[in-house]
DNA sequence: AAGGGTGTTGAAAG
DNA sequence: GCTTTCAACACCCT
């Protein structure tokens, strides 16, 4: 489910209600999501710690314990409640952390995609799932320079390469496809097409949207509520995102929708045409 | 009513 | 290497 914004706005809510808790018990039910150690080893290691501050990188919540980082990644449709430890368990809910105080942190993920790792304490950046990914828009080190050196000659569509967490860490569907839109960039343009003033255009728009949609508490087009089962505000300001057939809100063109690496892309053919005889 | 689609990512294949 | 495809899984829409 959850692009950058989601996952901030998870960490900040899941934060306030978890922070200083500590886990008396971790009940597994589904054991494929836990990666790296047994399950066993998970539920071991996690006894008696105690949660001090939830972090974040890109799409990945970090749980900061006494002992361990929980590295949490929610992957398409995973999320955390927060019930009663006498609450029966739902059918979707495959890791229940029981805290000392009878509640609990239920991770509840239909789909089963989602993934989690313990590593020991400080060391969540040398993790091999971090350690890969490429620098948040919001780092000042983001710049024209460093994405020209990451994509060199690349013939790959410059929507795949935003998508490309190694690359840039954070971004998914829905903000890509709004970001290439504010840009005016078509999302099938070979990446070393692209000018300057298009790259420095990603860059700002990368950082405005993303901005936006953490203050507005992220997105919620289909499934995804912040742990504390409120919906996001952002599908509101949405340009093309699950916008086809609608008129663009620059030139009435109706929003086309294609496929670039298999994903789903909606875009305006007016307003985002190909260049370079693409 | 089967098949295609879904805020993701990594392994495998070419 | 680099790039594309597909699988992991459940559910919702045609």
């Amino acid at each position: 489910m959850p692009e950058l914004p989601e996952v901030e706005t998870i960490r900040a809510t899941l934060k306030q209600a978890v922070v200083g808790k500590t886990i008396a018990r971790v009940d597994v039910y589904y054991d494929k999501i836990i990666h790296g150690i047994s399950s066993k080893d998970f539920q071991i290691k996690l006894v008696r710690q105690t949660i001090r501050n939830l972090d974040r990188y890109g799409k990945y919540l970090f749980f900061i314990l006494d002992d361990y980082t929980l590295i949490s990644h929610l992957r398409m449709e995973g999320k955390f409640f927060l019930k009663s430890d006498a609450d029966p368990i739902d059918k979707h809910e495959h890791i229940v952390f029981v805290f000392t105080d009878h509640t609990s942190m239920r991770y509840h993920d239909t789909r089963k995609f989602g993934t989690m790792e313990l590593v020991p304490a400080g060391d969540e950046r040398k993790s091999k799932s971090i350690i890969s990914l490429g620098l948040e828009p919001f780092n000042d080190s983001f710049t024209i320079a460093y994405l020209q050196a990451k994509i060199k000659k690349s013939c790959r569509p410059i929507k795949s390469v935003l998508l490309d967490q190694t690359i840039v860490c954070g971004l998914g569907n829905i903000y890509v496809n709004e970001i290439l839109w504010r840009c005016q960039i078509n999302p099938e343009m070979k990446a070393f097409h692209l000018t300057n003033a298009d790259w420095g255009c990603l860059i700002d728009a990368s950082r405005l949207v993303l901005k936006q949609a953490i203050a507005a508490g992220g997105t919620t087009v289909r499934t995804y509520y912040s742990s504390l089962g409120v919906a996001g505000r952002f599908q509101n300001e949405l340009k093309v995102h699950g916008k086809e057939g609608k008129p663009c809100a620059v030139c009435q063109t109706l929003i086309a929708k294609i496929k670039v690496g298999g994903r789903g892309t909606f875009y305006c053919p007016t307003c985002q045409k190909k260049r370079n005889d693409e």
